[in-house]
DNA sequence: TATTAGCACTCGGAGAGAGTGAGTGCTAAC
DNA sequence: GTTAGCACTCACTCTCTCCGAGTGCTAATA
């Protein structure tokens, strides 16, 4: 499959990509002639140019103009600088440096690496905070506000936190609250979130007698709600640098797409499993994102998978430093929350 | 002061600014005499224009221009029209309605508030979080979750719950943490957050002994980091839409600002005591803000202000409007809050 | 046979100039 | 004090031309 490109018509389309990645601007036989890695006439060029619209990885806005890559271009290329894609260390220092500035809250560690994810690469970043889906229970408490109230607090293994307001059946008193709490903690350390109903049910009859249902109902709302996906958004303004965005009608469409926050639910949660995903283009399910590419990677707390973060940008992105960047950021923030959640025998955090 | 301008001069200006804000085109004479409220020749118009213009209320773009408002013909307008803005009761009970379908959690509602803030104004909205300044406390708890940390929980009186991490002094156990929360609820509550400290000092001897003044000091940095600012920031992206910033790059620097984060310190804080601001143009501290108009309202829970709320638009923006829908949001979110968090007698929320 | 030079052709974009129309200010008449 | 009339201004739009970067084809060259 790769090889229906001979070595010379790779490394034309390869120029052809690097040079508009940077310009923006369809590529010309002669521009690329006066580049020191190919060493042919514009004339030749002109034919494997041809040859390559031909094949499909070249398209022409218009007769006179020069070429720029199809998606299928990108996809091509990309597959190609994947592997060599990695920063210096100075650069993996500098990420891990800044992003251990900030260990006192993971909700803090979540927003530095958003912010730099876009400040290095003049993109758009999303971060997921880690989802507690998989998380086993360490301790809950429920805590009464009002009369019709209470505040679920739940910190799981890992030492991610999250609290979530219930709403108390009547006939529910604080004393009971804190006898379920009680339960809870003794009986559920070490269950995931979602074993909390089965699991607890039997064990509510003798706390709260007939109301044991209405409990259990509340309870499993919080293994929702408590987990209700979050996530933080910077450099949403980067895109407006672009000449892909200088009409202001398609950056307004895709700020207001960003806004909307359906955008996340695709790029974030399908990569299940995999390290990482480059959507290209019409690749994107949102119509919205048809002109950019989608960079995703996950990051783990202790080798489990817990959130992951993207980078969008023009399809004409630089996909060697997204991706290496995004390697080093994903190795960095995990490690970073793994030594901040995990209270490791050696002691949690290692400096 | 006011009476600066005579009867007819008022209306003209009036005119003026109300088809500016509609247009964002410079007014002509011709335009405004086929208005039906204004009753003169284009001529006459003109005279009245060329005052205005001396006096400092309108300015031309270029002579063969119609005139547009000056900051100070806005300034007027403002305090003119401050008393009759007010929406129908349609309207008022279509806020009130929507904003009562979200009373699970207070960040589910300020989001709604956000939401519909912008959705009905068009223009760009901010809502802060409430903040916990000066509620009282009910409840705290210390939750252990790695060797180093704990999770802080407060509840405060006006039942808004918060949580931060705290990095527990070498040498606490949980054991003692669970003493400290057991004495801090029974000695604290009914305190503001400020009191923790010297309140709990000295009981803190009794319980960790020389570790007292470690633990003081952890107690401390609670009252700072459960108050940090939180806000929510809806429809930046409708910015776009007016002529004022089909300039990529003014729209880009908006945005950019928007996200930094800095405008929010200086549009909701500055408002305390004060019902409604209206800050137009250069009147904003912020240069990046100078063609924007920011209108500031408080919300209230129980009637202690717990936080504000603000519409940003461009200077010509629809003042009358905006600061009618701003009171009749901040009624609703007061009402729909103070429902959701005090238990009253009467039993909470009443519909 | 593969490469290159040469040439005619295409077409978007920048720039010049003319025409248009919304607006003004001034003056003189009502 | 108000208005009609008129000359003048000036941003915008439209058209036209020119320019140049780029192509594809053909014929010459290595």
């Amino acid at each position: 499959m790769t090889q229906l490109l001979d070595v010379r018509k790779m490394n034309i389309l390869r120029a052809i990509v690097d040079d508009y990645i940077l310009t923006a601007a369809p590529v010309g036989s002669r521009t690329l002639s006066k580049r020191e890695d190919i060493e042919l006439s514009p004339a030749t060029i002109r034919n494997e140019m041809s040859d390559l619209t031909e094949l499909g990885f070249l398209e022409q806005p218009h007769t006179s103009a020069g070429r720029i890559p199809s998606e299928k271009a990108y996809r091509l290329y990309v597959s190609n600088i994947m592997d060599r894609a990695r920063l210096t260390d100075d650069e993996a220092e500098y990420i891990r440096a800044h992003l251990e500035r900030r260990v006192s809250e993971v909700g803090d560690v979540i927003k530095e690496t958003a912010r730099m994810l876009s400040g290095i690469t003049k993109y758009t970043s999303i971060v997921q905070m880690p989802h507690l889906k998989n998380a086993r229970l360490k301790h809950i408490s429920l805590i009464p506000v009002t009369t019709g109230s209470a505040l679920a607090v739940v910190v799981t293994n890992s030492g991610a936190t999250n609290s979530t307001m219930l709403s108390v059946p009547s006939g529910i008193t604080s004393d009971h609250l804190e006898k379920i709490s009680a339960l809870m903690n003794e009986r559920l350390a070490g269950y995931k979130l979602v074993d909390v109903q089965k699991t607890l049910l039997p064990l509510l009859r003798e706390e709260v007698g007939e109301q044991a249902d209405s409990v259990a109902a509340m309870l499993t709302s919080l293994s929702d709600d408590i987990d209700r996906q979050d996530y933080e958004v910077v450099g949403a303004a980067n895109m407006l640098d672009y000449p892909e965005y200088s009409d202001v009608s398609k950056a307004r469409s895709f700020l207001t797409e960003l806004e909307r926050g359906e955008i996340f639910k695709e790029v974030l949660s399908d990569g299940s499993g995999v390290e990482l995903t480059v959507r290209i283009g019409t690749e994107n399910d949102n119509p919205e994102l048809k002109d950019c590419s989608v960079i995703t990677i996950c990051y783990r707390v202790g080798g489990e998978q817990v959130g992951s973060m993207a980078v969008i940008g023009p399809t004409r992105m630089d996909y060697e430093k997204v991706v290496a960047v995004l390697k080093c950021m994903s190795e960095s923030l995990s490690s970073v929350l793994s030594g901040m959640l995990l209270s490791s025998p050696d002691g949690g955090r290692n400096e």
